[in-house]
RNA sequence: GGUCGGUUAACCGAGUGGCUAGGUAGCGGUCUGCAAAACCGUUUACGGCGGUUCGAAUCCGCCACCGACCUCCA
């Protein structure tokens, strides 16, 4: 199997020629979310940029295995020793929720929200909560490496003893002097060595719910453990591509990194790959910074900010059209544009079905075929795929007009190349398709139920009953009122 | 403060040392009974100052501004 993928590998800093460990499987790991609340416009990001990697690399012939994780132990609000309080135990108690409540329900709307993104779903879903054995397991591999040290029942990854054999700090460009300088002084980490010591066990506090017991304490795993553990059993020791948003690369990809080298003796992940952010008047759309819009809030409009409602693919071709390691900026004017943008080309597509063919073309369509694969292959890059499948919008509209001619085969090349990138690779729908048959049924009856009326106003009763009795074969019911005809589906 | 990244026309957003990215909006035209769509043409660019080069928005340096990470975060 042959590919010309090169991608822009974080570790390295250079775009790379993708080569999978294990032809013709590909492993990828995704960090997902931490479902405390509703999924929002950031979180498509990471969702629709590694479905359409997903997506091309299953159209290269690749055998994917797609894992994507759900943290639903949660992390610490604030690190304060005794005041720490786990996000999802504290919206459970906000709501009044059992833990897994919160979790369940969260993870239910960010299901559907992915679904409408028409991301495909990943071949596993693990949850953090379902791994402790694994994780535990981790600890004390860790440990007997000698990479970690246990007080209080709380067991902590030595930062400095592993810098000393591996290099800490390589992925995110941290120099560890730098961060002993440079790391705020918080109270309560007197039990760490140092600062930088990051937990993998945490004893737990006896109000705190979520807590499981561990050689070391009734306690619970730490922030960055799940990616390793679970990334381990399910893509191997060593596997080829992880992704995740940019702002995990410190502290949280940093540490996986730290723990799986410090437990398997070599690294785990071939590729990095990060995902910028989505701003929001120039600044990072978080949930910690409240300036969010959730896809259900952009998807219904009801948002302040928001001046109508945007579809699903809207949203999706919003994201396609910058390249995912640029940060994108949220506004109306930009998301009206790529509305649209994609209905452009989506009435370019219904165009082609109709077109005849001549018998001459003016068309390379080859040429564009490799133009396409070309910018694919350039690190993902959608924006010029879709600009170059613009030129054949163009193109299209032109055969339409008359000024262009294409043949047979021209034609037929045309429209698997659209099959295959617009609605394969970038994962593309039709939205308006349903949408417009429905309405398009519904101003057809309206007009019968009109001519009905008026035969009855001519009192041809023969006419207006058959009329009543064939629709009523059909589903349609019609009610006669007083003045005029109502009429509604079975 | 440390590390990293960005600054492209009205807006969004690509980009290679020399060749019109693309989308949206605007303007003019073609087509059309009217309108819409479509097509053709077209106006505002590469933060500032230097340097390398025959030639730089693209490489280098300095400056300005913005952002990300350094705490949970997609």
């Amino acid at each position: 199997m042959q590919n010309n993928l090169f991608i822009y590998n974080s570790l390295s800093k250079k775009k790379e020629l993708f080569i999978p460990l294990h032809e013709p499987f590909v492993g990828l790991y995704v960090c997902g979310p931490t479902v405390y609340s509703n999924a929002h416009l950031g979180h498509a990001r990471p969702a629709i940029l590694f479905d359409l990697l997903d997506r091309y690399l299953l159209h290269l012939g690749y055998k994917v295995r797609y894992v994507r994780n759900i943290t639903d132990v949660g992390h610490l609000e604030d690190e304060n020793a005794g005041e720490g309080e786990d996000r999802i135990t504290k919206k459970a108690r906000q709501e009044k929720l059992e833990p897994m409540e919160v979790v369940q329900k969260y993870l239910n709307t960010y299901h559907k929200n992915l679904e409408q993104l028409n991301t495909l779903p990943p071949s596993i879903e693990p949850r953090a909560s379902g791994h402790i054995i694994e994780q535990q397991e981790l600890i004390k591999e860790i440990l007997d490496k000698g990479f970690a040290y246990v007080v209080n029942g709380s067991v902590y990854f030595d930062v400095l003893k592993y810098n000393g054999k591996y290099n800490y700090g390589k992925l995110s460009g941290r120099i560890l002097e730098d961060l002993q300088s440079n790391t705020r002084v918080l109270d309560g980490q007197d039990e760490k060595r140092n600062s930088f010591d990051f937990a993998l066990w945490k004893k737990a506090a006896p109000e705190h719910i979520m807590k499981w017991p561990s050689p070391w304490s009734i306690g619970f795993p730490g922030w960055h453990l799940e990616c390793s553990a679970m990334s381990t059993k399910y893509l191997g020791e060593e596997f080829d591509i992880h992704g995740g948003g940019m702002d995990l690369m410190f502290p949280h990809h940093e540490c996986e990194i730290a723990q799986s080298t410090a437990a398997h003796g070599k690294e785990s992940v071939r590729y990095w790959i990060h995902n910028n952010m989505i701003t929001i008047n120039g600044q990072k759309m978080a949930r910690s910074l409240g300036n969010f819009i959730t896809l259900d809030q952009l998807f219904s409009g009801d948002h302040p900010m928001l001046l109508q409602p945007y579809s699903p693919m809207t949203i999706r071709f919003f994201i396609l059209q910058a390249h995912y390691r640029s940060t994108v900026d949220f506004s109306n004017e930009a998301l009206q544009a790529a509305e649209k943008g994609l209905q452009k080309l989506m009435k370019a597509v219904s165009t082609l079905n109709k077109l005849k063919a001549a018998d001459s073309s003016a068309f390379d369509t080859e040429k564009l075929k490799e133009k396409c694969y070309e910018a694919l292959n350039d690190d993902l890059n959608s924006p010029v795929l879709l600009s170059h499948l613009f030129e054949a919008v163009k193109f299209i509209n032109s055969v339409s007009d008359g000024n262009e001619k294409i043949d047979e085969a021209g034609l037929k090349a045309i429209k698997e190349l659209f099959n295959t990138f617009i609605f394969g690779i970038l994962g593309l729908k039709d939205e308006t398709k349903g949408k417009e048959d429905e309405h398009l049924t519904g101003e057809l009856i309206n007009i019968i139920v009109d001519l009905r009326q008026d035969a009855k106003n001519r009192k041809e009763w023969d006419v207006s009953d058959k009329i009543r009795q064939t629709l009523k074969e059909l589903g349609i019911v019609i009610k006669d009122r007083k003045d005029g005809a109502d009429w509604e589906r079975e």
